[in-house]
DNA sequence: GCTCTCAATTGATAAACATCAAGGATATAG
DNA sequence: CTATATCCTTGATGTTTATCAATTGAGAGC
């Protein structure tokens, strides 16, 4: 692999405190690969073979059944995934597509959970990341449980908002139809969210949107630190 | 404590393989506490100050927002729960409340934190049973975005009576309103869900649902590991 | 046995959301 | 520059789900 990228890796807090041995044991049995955008790297159903981390580019993952899909989440670099049912050696349950063109370091599952069992603080820094991930998707089911679409949207804007620095002006980070299909809706039902939050201040430009009344769109999205906040 | 119960405590995966010395540092920290049905235990947003642990009764947790409800998981003996919180130091994510009289374990966060720096085989513990919590939630992620409240019911109680032991005659484990709610569905809807299923045999009295038509529900239903299984 | 209470059901209605079909905008390849 | 494809939007319509109100039904306490 790109020695550039190594460091990158290795600041990452699932492998920061982890001894150099077992981390250099890990890259050694890792691979590095380039893939062209919309391949399937994962299907749901698929033994846990390998621990994904995306160097660059992005990823989405997603789910099927009964002829319907939905988008679960968009990893961007540096960070892994699926780290949950390679420790378990389960099957996965999500599937994942590169979303453009990414480099994307891959971990055989073996080599993890050896170094899950030999490293004391390896195993440390996997209960933390897996806090993390479980408190994330909590925090989306009650976002899915407790609010209709368009409150879902007000909030995702807002926090994309936050993201970019709380200009009042966000560039979408992803197509429209993947972010209807992560908030839980239809891209059709998207674009008449959009239109419903006009009258909040929220106008559309492409992949440009700019809220224009930010107290007015809190006051009808009543964004939580328990469901929408990230860290901790 | 009474000392019948220390040995169910310490079969749980989670202090199965820990040191007697960090499980009886634990024990001695803890609390042992019987609360009367419908007492609120944990409020979300409050610092997770203790690990729970259902001895006897059963706990609901839930969640508010904006004036709105929902039950996200029911606990039952003998396990804990709100994990991730307390090995994160944060704030509870959901609020608990008795869903009858039940004798509870209080572990304070602090000593579980301490056990957890100090106790290897713990640490690995936790970090299965974090694994499995994850991939717990993600599943009924995906319950929820990809299928209708018929088709959640159905499945639901194809689960029930997997569970109960393929009688194809079900006793509903909790009140329906909060089946519905679980499923995420009004108790309205419910009942008009259990309608819907009558032409595939599904027929209830009281709260015993009997499965006159297991292979047509199952059709509709399209049960999935990779969604409803259990285990792994 | 008789209230009282609360869960559950049913009906009527409204809101939320999905589907289908068509049209428009935008980008890309040739 | 044009053709093509893709994404997005809009309109019309239908389904799904929630809400409100009223009633039924069953268990708890007297």
């Amino acid at each position: 692999m790109r020695s550039s990228d190594l460091p990158t890796v290795r600041q990452l807090g699932l492998f920061q405190s982890m001894a150099d041995s077992s981390f250099e044991k890990l890259v050694q049995a890792a691979y590095l690969q380039t893939f062209p955008a919309q391949l399937e790297l994962i299907t749901e159903g698929d033994p846990a073979d390998f621990l994904y981390v995306v160097i660059d580019g992005s990823v989405e993952l997603f789910t099927r059944w009964n002829d319907r899909e939905s988008t679960l989440a968009i990893v961007r670099p540096v960070s892994t995934f699926i780290l949950a049912a390679v420790i378990k050696d389960a099957v996965y349950l999500m599937s994942a597509r590169t979303a453009r063109k990414s480099r994307i370091l891959i971990i055989p599952s073996e080599n993890v959970r050896e170094a899950f069992a030999e490293d004391d603080a390896f195993a440390r820094a996997i209960v933390v990341e897996l806090a993390s991930c479980y408190r994330t998707v909590v925090k989306e089911q009650k976002d899915l449980k407790l609010r209709t679409a368009v409150e879902r949207l007000a909030n995702r804007l807002l926090r994309y908002d936050h993201e970019q620095g709380s200009q009042g002006r966000i560039e979408l980070p992803y197509d429209k139809r993947t972010i209807a299909s992560l908030i839980g809706m239809t891209p059709e039902n998207l674009s008449r969210a959009f239109n419903t939050l006009k009258p909040y201040g929220v106008s559309v430009d492409g992949s440009v949107v700019t809220l224009g009344d930010i107290d007015a769109l809190i006051r009808l999205a009543k964004p939580n630190r328990l469901i929408d906040h990230d860290a901790t």
